[in-house]
DNA sequence: AGTATAACCCAAAACGTTTTGGATTTCAAG
DNA sequence: CTTGAAATCCAAAACGTTTTGGGTTATACT
């Protein structure tokens, strides 16, 4: 059995209160006491039981992150990365993380609801938000600290971190059009996320600035996977006048592309460039390799997190929105058009 | 405020004792109270505080795992899929899952005792296990309940749940073999993990049946990653005699090798051959598509999980240890050796 | 009538902390 | 010698549950 409190005050001679505070360092503990009773515990191999503390404390040191996981064959970069980055800043300011794994849907908001009513969770951090985010509005709704991952269309006030991502898209875009490309396509993800609705504004602003309008035949919807990419990039291929730049919206879908044009016997960067989203590591390797916008992910999960914390603690927080300006990264996916 | 159970019990005119057994459904309490509570806590939006009934219950309904992570761009599919599989078996079976990430080193067992000793958690789930494990050393000595992927050599009476990759290293050698292969490089990780020396064994058994042994000047050591996979390749591109297959130990650094091989100007399948092991999702995505062995990840997940509740309920555990049989993935990245 | 049984209920202790609201002692100043 | 402040200390309550070890009542059986 873990030694308590009680053993080391037997053990020292004083009141259990008086360990308490001694642990804790109140000035009200002579110094005397305070060595004995460090000492002691020590000794004894004292640590606090978490469970009790947080009862009496009535909070739990403890951030949630529900992972939407969409079905058993997924493996987007994205999270492990991001978690990394919210592990890593959560345990610096000493707060546990609790993870659950949840796929979007009508199951979801239970999921949450038992976060919250069972005090499990100091506060969430919500990643990749909808447009109509019922995540958001419930919290919100009740005042339950969280930080987002994204914004969320006329919910400004919430606290959140997101990346510039318009901007991005422009700076593809531009960069294309330098190139020479005209005939733009655009492989979307569904545009209730709302990073896909902010990068098809983009899309559209840049191609706009230089009178340029896209075919609705050339706009089509991806599941933000490899195969999602690859088979909307046939499509894209087979049509009667092909597009020479194919922008897709993250890069997993990119590379997907990359493969289609290398598998109907194109070569990317000649018949049809293809830009990605993200910088995913990988993207630095594949074959070409790929021309995207870099999102410094498990940064922004350590913000996220760092955000939260500062919230939970109330400490003065003067930008409670944070937006990123992104980089483009010009690799060999993308070149002068041909034909 | 939350209601608890004593306004419950203020409100239905019944003890909090009567309250708390009518909700767990004890049978010394009539059908009639039973629906009056369980009514009365729907109305008042009752959710039983977690933190009070674990400290009660001295145990925490909660998984411990610790992210190994090398680094801020780490972002290995494994990590993501595995945690998948786990948090989606711990929903199911009602367990929370504790993440926290560590790089692996000194500082990784204080975040181990630190958990065990606060009592934060019923039991670990590890990975990634290493020739002389620390963490499960610790943890077997303190007798504190665990479940591994991936074996650990000298402590065969551990619950672990593993791939037989012996068997799935000679499987790819035979099918090397049968291209028509002799000159074989390796590229391997760090020895103190586990499942490489299970991987190099297989390798060198599967040779060695052919009468095949491998050049001390191929067997390189890689970091897991494209990375390095790719400055390894390059190595062994560099060298005198070519090797006409490179084995890799995963299939990140596969990936890797892929390409250092194309930048090269040879061809994939031809000049060289190039195997994984994995078979992560992109590995059907790369170009050529890769030959790799099957680990089904997120089921492994899922087992591991599984097997530590069962543990932890102490039902009857027939087989502590699990040994999957691998599946040979053949793909276009090997090919006839030309010379 | 007495007693055994079943059905239903509850007060209080327990889990291991932190916090509240003093109590006691010491010592310097008046 | 008294007073007040400073320095130490502590008993008990509190956090919200579950569990222990009963108690009471009604009914049925001798």
């Amino acid at each position: 059995m873990q030694p308590t409190i009680r053993d080391i005050a037997k053990k020292v001679n004083r009141s259990i209160t008086t360990v308490s505070r001694a642990l804790h360092d109140y000035d009200d503990v002579s110094e005397e006491t305070k060595e004995l009773v460090r000492q002691a515990a020590k000794e004894m191999g004292y640590v606090a039981n978490k469970q009790a503390q947080l009862l009496r404390q009535q909070h739990t040191d403890t951030i949630g992150f529900i992972l939407p996981t969409f079905g058993p064959r997924f493996s987007d970069p994205f999270f492990s990365e991001f978690l990394a980055g919210i592990g890593n800043a959560a345990a610096e300011q000493d707060y546990d993380l609790l993870v659950s794994t949840c796929p979007p849907g009508a199951h979801e908001m239970d999921t949450y609801e038992k976060f919250v009513q069972s005090r499990r969770v100091d506060g969430f951090i919500i990643v990749r938000t909808r447009v109509d985010d019922q995540r958001i509005r419930y919290l919100d709704s009740i005042n339950f600290p969280f930080v987002a991952f994204g914004r969320v269309p006329g919910l400004e006030h919430i606290p959140y971190i997101d990346e510039n991502s318009e901007q991005g898209m422009r700076l593809i875009v531009d960069h294309l059009v330098k190139l020479g490309h005209r005939r733009f396509a655009c492989i979307a993800p569904s545009l209730n996320m709302t990073f896909a609705t902010h990068r098809m504004k983009g899309l559209k602003e840049g191609l706009a600035k230089h009178g340029i309008s896209m075919r609705p035949e050339y706009v089509l919807t991806g599941d933000l996977t490899e195969k999602g990419g690859y088979e909307r990039t046939l499509e894209l291929i087979g049509l009667p006048e092909r597009p020479t730049a194919i922008v897709a919206c993250n890069d997993l879908m990119a590379i997907g592309a990359i493969r289609a044009i290398q598998d109907s016997g194109l070569t990317v960067g000649r018949e049809i460039s293809v830009t990605g989203f993200d910088d995913i590591p990988i993207s630095e390797y594949v074959q070409p390799s790929l021309t995207t916008v870099s999102q410094p992910i498990y940064q922004i999960g350590r913000s996220a997190c760092e955000m939260l914390v500062d919230l939970l603690n109330e400490v003065a927080f003067d930008r409670k929105q944070i937006l990123l300006e992104p980089a483009l990264m010009i690799r060999n996916s993308t070149g002068i058009p041909i034909a």
